[in-house]
DNA sequence: AAGTATCC
DNA sequence: CTGG
C-alpha cells in the first residue's frame, strides 16, 4: 500500500482490535478523500441510489447501490447477489481503482493479505435512517473478510455475535474509519443506529458506508 | 430476511 | 419523554 493512504499518521499503531474485528480509525489524506468521492458520484451516475424493500414488504431507509461483479439486492422475493442492476437491466459499474487500494490494504493490515472483492454494497445513510442488526451471509465465500469504510457523520456501530440474542458492543464509526471482520467472527451480527442530523464537510447531512465482500 | 411495533 |  502507498504510505499516505491513510493520511499521515500511518505508522501509528491505529488498529484497535476488539474481541472481535478490527478498527482503523485514521483521516484519509485528502486526495483520497477526493478520489473517494469523485469514484460514487460516477457510479451514482450509473447505477442510483435507490430505497429497497425486504421480502417483508418495508422500505429500507437507506438507499443502495452496487458496484463490483456482483451487487446486492432486495426485493419481494428475498435478499441476494444480482450480476445486473433491476432498475437498468445494466450490469454494475466496476469497482474503482482507489476502493480496491483502500479495502485490500485494509484487509492485509488486518491479517487477510491478498482480499480482492467481486461486491461493493454502497450504504447512503440521512439524517434518520439506520441499519437493523444482521448477518452478511448471502455471500458465496465467507473465508474472505468483510470491509466496511466510513464516510460522513458519525453513527454508533453495533457488532454482536454470532447469535441475535448476544448483547451487542457499541462504538461510533467516524469519517475514515475501516473496519474488518472475518474468519470465526466473519457471520457476526452487526448493525447502525438512526443517523444523528449534522454537517459533515464533504458529505453534508450524510454517511456513506462502503462495504467490500467477496460474493461468488 | 437488512423491517416495525411494543413494552419496560 | 427517551433508548434499548
Amino acid at each position: 500500500m502507498t504510505a499516505d493512504l491513510f493520511g499521515a499518521q500511518d505508522d501509528q499503531p491505529w488498529a484497535e482490535h476488539l474481541s472481535a474485528g478490527t478498527v482503523w480509525h485514521h483521516g484519509l489524506a485528502v486526495k483520497h478523500e477526493v478520489q473517494l468521492m469523485t469514484a460514487i458520484a460516477d457510479i451514482e451516475r450509473q447505477a442510483g441510489f435507490r430505497h429497497m424493500v425486504t421480502p417483508g414488504g418495508f422500505r429500507m431507509s437507506a438507499a443502495m447501490t452496487n458496484c463490483g461483479q456482483f451487487g446486492w439486492v432486495t426485493d419481494q422475493g428475498g435478499y441476494r447477489y444480482a450480476e445486473s442492476d433491476p432498475q437498468t437491466g445494466k450490469v454494475w459499474p466496476d469497482i474503482p481503482e482507489c476502493f480496491l487500494t483502500l479495502a485490500s490494504a485494509a484487509a492485509a493490515q488486518s491479517g487477510y493479505p491478498g482480499f480482492q472483492p467481486d461486491a461493493c454494497l454502497i450504504n447512503r445513510y440521512e439524517v434518520g435512517s439506520r441499519m437493523s442488526l444482521h448477518q452478511d451471509k448471502n455471500e458465496q465465500d465467507f473465508s474472505a473478510p468483510i470491509v466496511s469504510v466510513s464516510l460522513g457523520l458519525p453513527v454508533q456501530f453495533q457488532f454482536g455475535g454470532l447469535t441475535r440474542k448476544e448483547r451487542p458492543a457499541r462504538l461510533t464509526l467516524e469519517h475514515g474509519d475501516v473496519i474488518v471482520w472475518g474468519g470465526p467472527d466473519r457471520l457476526r451480527y452487526h448493525g447502525v443506529g438512526a443517523l444523528k442530523s449534522g454537517e459533515h464537510r464533504l458529505l453534508g447531512a450524510c454517511r456513506i458506508n462502503l462495504t467490500f465482500r467477496k460474493a461468488g
